[in-house]
DNA sequence: ACTTTCATTGACAACGCTGTCAGCTTGCTG
DNA sequence: CAGCAAGCTGACAGCGTTGTCAATGAAAGT
């Protein structure tokens, strides 16, 4: 490892090549027309001078900041927010992209000023937008306004020409209220989720279908709103739980909520699942480990988040494949906190 | 709201002004010998065009690309992660700093050289540097040497001149310690936590200096090597509750593990804290939330990085105060997981 | 009044790239 | 073999700042 007094600039590369500079630019930029030959030697000397294209002369010169934003709900759990920024991240850095992280504290009445403040301060030229910020109709309309790409990944609508990753909510939805039926129970309680979120609806909508299915009545009795969070679930079981006819199982929009009913469950002495099975949605970090672990549903988020920053890359870099994704396949995770009814 | 046809530049602020584009640039970046009036001249078309300094210009020409780099351990768990970041955002934002996170996963035998690789494709000029980065001695050691300023959030000896931020784990363990033999325990297990991990040897060292000031015998059985993760703490708690006279109380140096604990101690159809009390550290999202509710220790996470990025700051602006930190204090958070012993 | 000093201001050259456009080669076509 | 299109390459002008240094003006000293 040679010592570098200074790091080499394109005129080091052009020099040592014996082209000129803007030959260079056009081999680092894969740009067309450059005979195999001269390419060769221009990316030999880029190799041998350890060449790094100066990322601020790239953007003052060609008008292009390859800044990706990655804006999300800051109350979010974690393991799904670390899978989202791991897997973005995992395209982005090996295409020469930085991946920007921002928090957004909801409900936030200035929503689409900060995004715009984002926007502009950090010269991103295009967002990644988890749930429940591309489900927000502002957010998306924003972006649109500002003419700033984004990949979706919420279970909304799919907009003509708008990137939107999503996954089967509602078949998850659907298997995890078949098994709990297949289990013998029949009472079965569900917390819906916020409604703010696009996934929420989608859950609801195939625990409905599975008991219409199955021949089971729908009780408006057993379904409570919840908010995605431990105390929402917490509350929520509460009252079904304080039910003349109780449910033997309950079905949470997320495991936050599950975790909630589970405590609920125990601070009443109620063994779960002996007497009550609990099930949730997302497989977070603590699914597994809290007592009982959590029947729940994982989403392949690191593989959506890679393909929400793939194709946004391939917008702005112009090589437009434009191929509509198929939704990703959610997997139900069977454990102890269900059983069936005895 | 003017729709504006292109972003203003310095020229039209400073011809607005009456000025040249070097005084508002002197305006802009506060620096000294402008007279009051020009300033204000200045300031006022700055607002007046919603002037916003481009970035990329700016490091061209100044040679300073203010991006800060928060680089950390992918396993770590999320509350500390989010706290940290949120913190650190939160002053590096308004102080017209980019803060970019990149996850390593450990053990990386290429560490230094992912480093390296960060720092120069994000042109990053300084770093914030928490556990366990900061007690790996390559970590430091290849930063002095690139000559990139860090603040480490560690409980590690500070070095001349190099920011350190930390709090007082040992202080604390001492406490925590001392309130399970309040309760009536004289067998305490412990698991240690991981020995890359400065907190860890603190968090020992709490313990027995807890016990032997309070007369009691130490006893090597009762100690257990994790790796503050939830199987080695579930691990651990096994092999200590199958002793043949196992503690009344077990403390885990991080909540991950105490959660292990609780698990395994409800396997065996353990009452805690019944028949044993259990308590943790750090007081992740996760820990009032399992059942029962954890007695662990709260870190101020969130000011530690604020003040290790603020110090950065300063440091990399040159308005180098050169304060040292006083530790943090942490607070113990007592709840249903301990008990005073039958 | 005449230096001297220092605060204040401006002119202009970097900084390292990309975009534009013109010029030079090729290889074909007729 | 001229004529022409397409492929390839380079010269040079930006891009929007900051750094340098010289010029100007005002205050202070003699």
């Amino acid at each position: 490892m040679t010592p570098e007094r200074t790091k080499a600039t394109i005129f080091d590369v052009a020099r040592r090549a014996g082209v000129s500079i803007k030959t260079v630019s056009r081999v680092v930029n894969n740009e067309p027309n450059v005979r195999q030959r001269t390419r060769d030697k221009v990316l030999r000397s880029v190799r041998e001078l350890r060449y790094l294209p100066n990322a601020a002369a790239r953007e003052l010169g060609g008008k292009r900041s390859r800044v990706v934003g990655l804006i999300y709900e800051n109350a979010q759990e974690f393991s799904y927010l670390n899978d989202l920024f791991n897997g973005a991240l995992r395209i982005c850095e090996p295409a020469g992209y930085t991946l920007l992280l921002r928090p957004l504290t909801l409900p936030d009445p200035e929503i689409v000023e900060h995004i715009r403040q984002f926007a502009l301060n950090a010269r991103v030229e295009g967002f990644v937008l988890p749930a429940p910020l591309g489900d927000l109709p502002e957010v998306p309309a924003l972006l649109r306004e500002m003419k700033i790409p984004f990949a979706a990944i919420t279970p909304r609508e799919p907009a003509p020409d708008e990137i939107n990753i999503l996954c089967n909510d509602e078949a998850a939805s659907f298997s995890l209220t078949e098994l709990l039926i297949d289990q013998g129970h029949r009472a079965i309680g569900f917390i819906k989720g916020h409604p703010d979120h696009g996934a929420s609806a989608k859950r609801f909508t195939g625990y409905r279908q599975a008991l219409k299915k199955n021949g089971l009545p729908y009780s408006a009795r057993l379904v409570r709103q919840g908010y995605f969070d431990f105390d929402s679930g917490q509350t929520a079981a509460a009252r079904l739980l304080d039910l003349p006819q109780p449910p033997s199982a309950i079905l949470a929009s997320n495991d936050d909520m599950a975790a909630g009913v589970i405590f609920e469950a125990r601070g009443r002495g109620l063994n779960v699942p002996g007497d009550l099975s609990i099930a949730g949605f997302d497989d977070t970090r603590f699914s597994s480990r809290i007592w009982p672990p959590l029947t729940t549903v994982r989403q392949p988020i690191i593989r959506m988040a890679e393909t929400a920053a793939g194709l946004l890359i391939d917008k702005l870099d112009g090589s437009d494949t434009a191929k509509p994704e198929a939704p990703f396949e959610c997997e139900v995770v069977i454990r102890e906190s269900t059983a069936s009814l005895a």
